[in-house]
DNA sequence: GATCATACGTACCGATCGGTAACATAGTCA
DNA sequence: TGACTATGTTACCGATCGGTACGTATGATC
């Protein structure tokens, strides 16, 4: 009979044990789908098969663990995002528009719920909401990041192509929950590729 | 000394008492600034100096009351989004370009809050809510009106252009208040002006 | 001045909100 | 085995949620 080792390897640091990980996975499948506000941390504990204090050991708040989520979110966003650049290696267009193309398709799908960070940002006004500040440095880096983009593709202005295509983007997110399968996201692609063309030199 | 006539002219078959009409306005403000799910009743009545039955005797529920808000906020919208058609009679290009410059003013403004007509979508995902029928309906009417506006341009594919603009719409609403002064929305004009080119035959 | 409808306020409802104190249990290492 | 730590559980907290039963003020009409 092998000897049994432990779960965890010797230096791992954080290891989360097994309740913190359900309610993790729990909270971000309900706080995307009905929103954070719609949540209570009643019905999280509940689906995720613990209980209350488990809940409040590993989190601080509740507004935390939506801050949680959202760190999580993000991190799903970029692996998404930065599929493409395997595919396309030094072509920051096509990079860019396999991303489009994918999210054009989710977007047109019956029960799309749109970036969960803006979302975030319209359940939270105020300032100094902890998912509220994930949200937004989030959107500031991926503003960045488009901006190198359009650098790279040799935009005549990389900041009005960049925030072009980001308003595109934050519109395919909303359009998507707004809209049903005929959403204006259907037309996503073919837009950002006349945009792209009027915007080279 | 005049005889002293009644308020409301005689055949006037739903005229609103005054509680009624300050909570309606203090809703709308809460409402929008705040979001929906964020403000209870008792703070509505309680800013409006009245109290919780003057509400329900007007209104069947909060929800209704959401969904009344959002009649409202159309109403608004459709006055400022038709508001060029007096300046620019017969040139919907211009039309739709001056709202586009008002929004995009409005919406690098700092405490933009984006559309109350969207952001009620992303509170209420479920398609039952009577805030969110009012707010699809709502997209639902605009776009047709973007369509038939871009055929009056002369547009190449009126469908397509029409949701590049509503995605660019949408975009400055979530932009607004995901960036601050500085945001994307400060390009929407130029953005605009790029892809409306682009699709004239 | 009595009547009566309309409009409004006081006080309260059960349910649920986010959050916690106190205790039980299981795994680890001496 | 025994002490320690980490995790889970029961039962509860005050506050606030949306909503309502019921009494009161007001103002026009006869």
């Amino acid at each position: 009979m092998p000897i049994k080792r432990p779960e965890t390897p010797v230096p791992s640091d954080d290891a989360k044990p097994k309740a913190a990980e359900r309610i993790r996975r729990t909270a971000r499948e309900l706080f995307y789908r009905e929103g954070i506000r719609a949540i209570g941390v009643e019905e999280i504990v509940t689906r995720a098969g613990v209980t209350k204090p488990s809940l409040y050991r590993s989190y601080a708040s509740k507004d935390e663990l939506a801050a949680e989520y959202l760190r999580d979110y993000e991190l799903a966003f970029w692996k998404v995002f930065e599929a493409g650049e395997a595919d396309h290696p030094g072509d920051a267009r096509a990079q860019l528009m396999a991303y489009f193309e994918g999210l054009a398709h989710r977007a047109t799908q019956a029960g799309y719920r749109g970036c969960g960070l803006t979302n975030a940002v319209v359940e939270y006004p105020g300032d100094e909401h902890p998912a509220r500040k994930v949200a937004q440095t989030h959107k500031r880096k991926l503003r960045a990041r488009l901006v190198s983009m359009c650098e790279a593709m040799g935009a005549r202005s990389p900041e009005v192509l960049a925030d072009g295509l980001l308003l595109l983007l934050e519109g395919t997110y909303a359009s998507g929950q707004l809209f049903g399968r005929q959403g204006p996201a259907r037309s996503l692609v073919a837009v950002a590729e006349q945009l792209i063309d009027a915007s080279l030199r």
